[in-house]
RNA sequence: CGGGGAGUGGCGCAGCCCGGUAGCGCAUCUGCUUUGGGAGCAGAGGGUCGCAGGUUCGAAUCCUGUCUCCCCGACCA
């Protein structure tokens, strides 16, 4: 993409309603523009992330065995009637009446829905188990939106849904998600840490909160300083089709305590001493076993295998998509703007052209575009009519991984610069060697 | 919802108290010079002051109402 072309609206300096780091830099990156309080437009640079961030969720959900689909925004209320959740709801739900006067309202949550659904379409208990997900804008009116994308009121969420023959199996889907999370946060350059939450009116140990260490999260949060050691993607490679492998996972992840404001235990802290540490942390997911909470009351039963009619038991699993460019943004930035971490990056590359009136250097940077792009990698081209620095300050708030430089200096020793933006190594190349590297 | 604050060119703000017909910085446009970390000089364009009513010869400024946004708190992907 050349710059020159794009819809890229950077500023010096962030409008004053933004408080935290996230929030401003999103602004000045040009990522969104707030329509409404808690709504947000997604320009450009802000949608390709969003796309890289719900993709990996995809990938992780699907190798998880869970299965996508699409439920739309607007619900009947007659879902949420007949569970009884439309009275008990709230104010959170935004409700919206059509010219029939029919009660309509726009999902907070979809529970509701894909339980009749999954209940209407299943005949036996050789349909179960299944998990099934979307990822969907979602609308809850909060009392206060804030912080961005961080606390909106439309957000986009990956909410995944289980069914379940009986709880033991429900164990083994909650497990596949727990596995499931760990990786996807991971692969963003995430330490998400799974903490105990609170299981409302079910019980059980069944729920966890995926917590981000920032210090603008919103709750406190308590752990074992073992959380602290950096981990990837693969220190969570687990076979998810491998119930014993899986469970023992599981119970090796939440073996060290975290926990968060509501649910801490001053003995397990008491034990630790100088190991636990404090934080301030910020929630990227919640999965949770609500039992027959929602198959119960819409009478959802199946035929099992020795013919005994059975109620399926479910969980729900939700990553906030949105909420997670914010949250990224909190754990990976510094003064100049922000350092996506690469599987999420807009772009992989920054090709600045120092000289845009240098017939030379202009050669070479067209050159080297057309060689990225040949060789399929994502490069923000800055074309325009600016000066060097003006370039360098754009390309360091917008926090591509590498920016590569070429300028008339290194034109004249055959040398163009590559920059990593997380590090601030420099290191000067040949073009064909810059291609290769970044190829 | 309770408490506080703010709405003035795209962004950040001043002017309001002590009414007299809108100003500054950044950004934008043009020209010249400049060109490896947000250039300099010269010139130019862009707002009628959230909205509605009222007071007044005259309202961004005073009064009333209303809408929106932000912050603190109780609640949450």
């Amino acid at each position: 993409m050349r710059l020159s072309r794009y819809f890229l609206p950077v500023t010096k300096e962030p409008p004053a309603d933004a408080q935290i780091v996230s929030h401003k830099l999103m602004l000045r990156a040009g990522l969104v523009r707030q329509t409404s309080a808690g709504i947000y437009a997604w320009l450009p640079m802000g949608h390709r992330v969003l796309r890289k961030i719900e993709q990996i969720v995809r990938e992780e959900q699907d190798r998880a065995g869970a299965i996508e689909m699409l439920m739309p925004t607007i619900q009947s209320a007659d879902y949420w009637r007949d569970t009884g959740r439309y009275d008990a709801y709230g104010p959170e739900m935004l409700r919206i009446t059509d010219r029939q006067d029919r009660d309509l309202l726009y999902g907070p949550t979809n529970e509701d829905m894909l339980t009749a659904i999954f209940r209407n379409a299943s005949n036996s208990y050789r349909d179960l188990p299944r998990i099934l997900y979307h990822i969907q804008w979602k609308f809850r009116d909060e009392i206060r939106p804030r912080f961005g994308v961080m606390r909106g009121r439309e957000f986009l969420m990956k909410d995944a849904y289980s069914f379940d023959l009986d709880e033991a199996g429900a164990r083994v889907s909650y497990n596949r998600m727990f596995a499931a999370y760990l990786r996807t946060f991971a692969r963003m350059g995430l330490r998400a840490i799974p903490m105990q939450a609170d299981t409302g009116p079910i019980g059980g140990d069944l729920s966890h909160e995926f917590i981000i260490l920032a210090p603008s999260g919103e709750s406190e949060v308590f752990f074992h300083k073992s959380w602290e050691e950096a981990r990837s993607a693969e220190d969570y490679a687990v076979d998810a089709d491998d119930t014993e492998a899986l469970q023992v996972f599981v119970d090796a992840m939440t073996a060290d305590y975290a926990a968060t404001d509501e649910k801490r235990d001053e003995a397990a802290e008491a034990a630790l001493g100088d190991d636990l540490r404090r934080s301030r942390g910020i929630e990227v997911g919640h999965i949770f076993y609500f039992g027959d909470k929602y198959s119960k009351p819409l009478d959802f039963k199946l035929p099992g295998p020795d013919g005994e009619m059975v109620t399926p038991v479910g969980g729900s699993y939700g990553i906030g998509v949105s909420r997670l460019v914010g949250a990224i943004i909190e754990a990976s930035h510094d003064d100049d703007g922000i350092v996506w971490p690469e599987p999420v990056a807009p772009f992989k590359v920054g090709l600045i052209n120092m000289r845009v009136d240098d017939d030379a250097c202009a050669a070479a940077a067209d050159d080297l575009y057309a060689k990225l792009e040949a060789a399929g990698v994502e490069v923000l081209y800055d074309d325009r009519d600016e000066r060097g620095g003006a370039k360098f300050a754009t390309m360091d708030l917008i926090g591509l991984p590498w920016q590569l430089v070429i300028g008339p200096r290194g034109i004249k020793n055959g040398v163009v610069e590559l920059k990593n933006r997380a590090t601030g190594d420099r290191e000067e190349l040949s073009a064909e060697a810059a291609l290769e590297k970044l190829a």
